[in-house]
RNA sequence: GGGCGUGUGGCGGAAUUGGUCUACGCGCACGACUCAAAAUCGUGUGAGGAAACUCAUGUGGGUUCGAGUCCCACCACGCCCACCA
């Protein structure tokens, strides 16, 4: 945990501390005299309101598709305008796309960097409702305010590109892309139950639940069936899949996608139902477990699962089954699926289900424990292979049996080639002493081994009969209660020494609880070969038991039975003996399955029943059915209504609207409705990135020549929450158009980055909740926008949370000013020294490495020290103060076009190119070098560059420092690394 | 339970990818300027020790001439998924 600081005299900008510019007057009248600025002091105020204008008037952010510059097309995810504006955490992302676009375009790109508004949805919505206000206007209204808080920190959007999705011009194609989806055959009505938020009053996709609430409103969801659009991303689940591997993104978001499409191979197989001469429907499941058929033990059907109805008629206990369904209804998804819940079940009484492998007749129940949605909806119980299948078991007292026995080969007695193979029934015997919780074990006396009791299973004894015996032999304790047999067989290869053959083991383990300490003598024989002794529960483990089973033990004691690993085939006839991950196929086929693939991924409920979305362009015939709105009749737009409040019975606030409801059918000219659902808050987004390529086309969503000039997206820059919803639906559309040849490639974003969310100084989540927000136009009337973007560049890593500090900005400020004051010792014709130079080369290359790289903080670092550095200097040449404001300039913008017009800069330095830096000027002629006593620093001495080994040497024999270290002392080693170090091994 | 990630001064964080641990910034202390304060500038600032030195990157092992960095085990925290058959 981190201290929770105090609250800070300076959090939320409320100035008792004087900021620097406050008392810059004072500077002034001192006479700090340089002459070339305007004005002698760094007024943020005036410069960023005429840079700001100056930019706007020159138009240096229009981007064009002509000239033969290099691409770049750098996006933000555009923003939700909230009533509340920007607060600080915002334009963390902003800044660094900002910088990144500006020092491209400074490196010869043609940069495209667009913004615009991601306007519907349920907030606007809520907002409109509580206000009686319509959110058309809302959202305009916030619109225009977060525009302005945009400009004022001196981002360079083309704002000629700006879209929004609630521009009719703009869902037009929300609505055509919809269209196209629904002509192929992706968009399809379902009546399935899906996730209702009752506070919300909608539904929602799974992808808008935290856990088994409303995202929004933290309402618990309940399961509805009702009528709506789902649009099938399952589809194009593969192409998503491998899309993901050519992609520049951080890994770990290609890994959350790659989870949450939950890709999963394995088999489908098919459960014959009795009685026999109803010809009943059959029971489909998937599995990734064929090789398990043998061990079957029963079938279970979600109760979900429509197949229940429709074996209504067979079953005898209806009434239970829905009772069972009613009990379920009323309980949230948490409470079903909380870990160590009981499973429970019902029965179908009167059928049976046939395993197709032997022919066996097993039970089939509902429970809660399978998932409707996932699969076949049905699964086949294998209890002693599956955790939750055992469970059930346990519970309904059904068969368990082994198919599967685990192979071990023992690492340290592993088997001997050439030595005797001997198959062995054994027993191992675990027996705890429950008053001193220690268990029993063997210390062997000829050979390192630490084994509990064990030995074989004589013919005609039981494995129970066979441990009590061994017990007795080898300790001579006989009190015990009755035993466990730990699940089933495992088997292990090893060489036993005490008889000079490899066995290959089946080993039981069985479990038993010692009534009393009473124990008989042990023959001789017994004694001379192994000491009694108790171990501790810790003792019991791999690293002293012998027991190459020892992890399965281990599991076992802990209550963990099943076995869910691969092993060797038993009980499963013509399979026996053979690896279980090698007769999967095989088996499948026999069972009369076929391999298969299914997902975690489910297919996109595509409507809200709301008022502030796209309209769903479809007409509802009495005659036709449902016919898509003619493309000529785009866009449908919303209808103005009095009330925004949803119904609640399913019905969009729309379907009020009788004049706009009531329509004819665009084929048939007959009596039709019109669809009254409207489209998730994620249509919109879900392409907007295509029509800032060319966002005033009337004729398409984007011409084709500019968008292949244009794309994909070079760098996409926004939160990490976004990975599994609008990442996975952007691609999903994106890899749609490039079917059906609107766009030319496979994937809309080559290159992303997730930046960490800016945290209040109490480390927590900024929100007014918490009293913690910061708000941007404050910062940047006191101290600048400038000030503000190098501090946000320079605070952390850009990809990790991070707390806002108020304190800690004035560093960034102190920065800027000390920059301003160099200009005092700027000459045009002073001559720095070779420091100066190799340090400007070494800094310009940093800084452009670090921008390409998102690692603005390092690269202000290296602009704070050169400026330390040319602060102690006696003049600066104009050209190296030049060249640093130049890749100062990204990060000031504003700051630095000022000094570069004071300096008489004829362009603006926004339109300036990047130094270039010399490669042959980064290394000093001179450098340092480590002297090291066995790998302990003992001096630094400082020969000529590229000093070889002897030359050091002899430098070293005179150095006192590192001579006391040597001094009657062998050298067996030097270990020498050019300009870095130097290591004796003594 | 599964996946991903993090752990370095009083604080935010650097560390050329195995080569001087704590750059840069905040804070703090002292000094200069000032009647005084603020601002600014300068010096110092991981711990122990008078010093020589020693010890320090969550803990414990390992590899190496040399480990914050690589390997193994553990601890703590964060995020995502979670009865996925």
């Amino acid at each position: 945990m981190k201290n929770q600081k105090e609250t800070n005299r300076y959090d939320h900008i409320k100035i008792e501390k004087k900021w620097p510019h406050e008392k810059l007057s004072a500077v002034q009248n001192k006479g700090a005299g340089f002459s070339r600025g305007k004005q002698n002091i760094y007024n943020h105020l005036s410069i960023e309101k005429k840079w700001q204008a100056l930019w706007s008037k020159g138009k240096v952010n229009k981007t064009t598709e002509a000239g033969n510059k290099p691409k770049c097309y750098v996006l933000d995810m555009f923003p939700y305008p909230s009533g509340d504006g920007l607060h600080v955490g915002h334009p963390r992302g902003y800044i660094a796309t900002d910088v990144y676009a500006r020092y491209k375009k400074m490196n010869g790109f043609n940069v495209l960097h667009p913004m615009g508004w991601d306007a519907f949805g349920l907030p606007a919505e809520n907002y409109a409702i509580k206000n009686k206000i319509s959110p058309d206007i809302a959202m305009k209204k916030n619109i225009k305010r977060f525009k302005s808080q945009l400009q004022m920190i001196g981002l360079n959007y083309d704002w000629e590109r700006e879209v929004s999705t609630i521009d009719p011009k703009y869902f037009k194609w929300t609505q055509w892309i919809f269209l196209q989806l629904f002509k192929k055959g992706l968009a399809y009505e379902s009546y399935a139950p899906i996730n209702w938020c009752p506070s919300c009053k909608t539904g929602l996709a799974n992808e808008d639940l935290d856990g088994d609430k409303c995202e929004r409103c933290g309402t618990t969801i309940e399961k509805k069936p009702m009528r709506q659009w789902v649009l099938r991303i399952r589809d194009y689940a593969d192409k998503l899949l491998e899309g993901l591997d050519n992609l520049s993104w951080p890994e770990h978001v290609k890994e959350l996608q790659r989870n949450w499409i939950g890709r999963s191979e394995g088999a489908e197989i098919e459960f014959k139902l009795t009685p026999k001469n109803l010809n009943l429907k059959t029971i489909k499941v998937f599995t990734t477990r064929p090789d398990t058929l043998f061990g079957l033990s029963y079938v279970v059907l979600a109760p979900e699962n429509s197949l229940v109805d429709e074996l209504k008629p067979h079953i005898n206990n209806w009434d239970k089954i829905e009772n069972y369904r009613k009990e379920i209804k009323g309980k949230s998804e948490i409470d079903r699926t909380a870990e160590g819940k009981e499973k429970t079940g019902v029965e179908l009484k009167g059928i049976k289900a046939i395993n197709p492998v032997d022919s066996k007749e097993v039970p089939v129940f509902i429970s809660d424990y399978v998932l409707a949605n996932y699969g076949t909806g049905a699964v086949m119980a294998v209890p002693a292979h599956d955790d939750r299948d055992y469970a059930f078991a346990k519970k309904n007292n059904l068969p368990i049996t082994e198919v599967i026995v685990p192979v071990r080969i023992d690492k340290r007695n592993p088997p001997v080639a050439g030595k005797k193979d001997v198959e062995r029934r054994n027993v191992h015997v675990i027996v705890k002493n429950t008053k001193t919780g220690m268990y029993l074990g063997l210390k062997w006396k000829k050979f390192n081994w630490t084994t509990f009791p064990m030995g074989g299973v004589e013919e005609g004894e039981t494995i129970l009969e066979a441990a009590k015996r061994e017990l007795f032999e080898e300790t001579g304790y006989k009190n015990v209660k009755a035993g466990v047999v730990l699940g089933g067989q495992v088997r292990a290869e090893y060489f036993a020494a005490h008889k000079d053959q490899n066995r290959i083991s089946y080993t039981n383990a069985v479990y038993f609880e010692l009534i009393n300490e009473e124990k008989e003598k042990i023959n001789k024989e017994e004694d001379e070969t192994h000491e009694v002794i108790w171990l501790t529960e810790k003792d019991i483990h791999s690293d002293i038991m012998t027991h190459a089973e020892m992890d399965i033990w281990l599991e076992r004691l802990s209550g963990n039975i099943a076995y869910t690993g691969e092993g060797e085939m038993i009980n499963s006839e013509q399979f026996n003996k053979r690896k279980s991950e090698e007769i999967v196929k095989g088996i499948t086929e026999f069972a009369g399955g076929k391999m298969t693939t299914t997902y975690k991924l489910q297919n996109w409920v595509f409507s809200r029943q709301r008022y502030w979305g796209e309209p769903i362009p479809v007409i509802h015939c009495e005659k036709c059915g449902v016919v898509a709105v003619p493309e000529k009749d785009l866009p449908l737009k919303l209808p103005k209504v009095k009330f925004y409040e949803p119904s609640g019975t399913g019905e969009s606030p729309l379907a009020k609207m009788d004049k706009w409801v009531n329509t004819k059918c665009p084929n048939c000219k007959g009596k039709a409705k019109r669809e009254t659902n409207t489209m998730p808050q994620w249509a919109g987004s879900s392409w907007y990135y295509l029509r800032y390529m060319d966002p005033k086309n009337s004729k398409s969503l984007v011409d084709k020549k500019i968008e292949k000039y244009w794309a994909p997206v070079d760098m996409y820059v926004g939160g990490t929450e976004h990975a599994t919803r609008h990442l996975i639906y952007a691609r999903f559309w994106h890899k749609f158009l490039y079917d059906i040849g609107v766009v030319s490639t496979t994937e809309p974003f080559r290159q992303l980055r997730n930046q960490g969310m800016i945290l209040g100084s109490d480390n927590r989540k900024m929100s007014k909740r918490w009293g913690n927000v910061v708000n941007p136009d404050e910062v940047v009337k006191n101290v600048g926008a400038d000030t503000l973007r190098v501090y946000e560049s320079f605070m952390g890593p850009f990809e990790q949370e991070i707390a806002w500090s108020t304190d800690s900005m004035i560093g960034s400020r102190r920065f800027l000013e000390k920059v301003w004051k160099l200009q005092n010792k700027v000459a045009d014709k002073f001559i720095d020294d070779e420091d100066t130079i190799i340090l400007l080369n070494k800094t310009i290359k940093k800084v452009g490495e670090d921008i390409e790289s998102f690692n603005a903080n390092t690269a202000i670092s290296s602009m704070m020290i050169f400026a330390n550095v040319l602060e102690g200097k006696e003049g600066i040449s104009k050209n190296t103060y030049l060249a640093f404001i130049k890749i100062l300039s990204p990060f000031a913008p504003h700051f630095c076009e000022e000094v570069w017009s004071a300096f008489g800069g004829k362009k603006m330095i926004v339109l300036e190119s990047w130094p270039k830096y010399d490669e042959g000027k980064l290394k000093s002629s001179k450098s340092k070098i480590v002297v090291q006593v066995n790998g302990k620093v003992r001096a630094t001495i400082e020969v000529e560059s590229d000093a070889g080994q002897n030359i050091i040497e002899k430098n070293i024999a005179s150095n006192e420092e590192v001579q006391k270290w040597l001094i009657g002392k062998d050298i067996k080693k030097i270990i020498f690394i050019k300009n870095k170090i130097i290591n004796f091994v003594v």
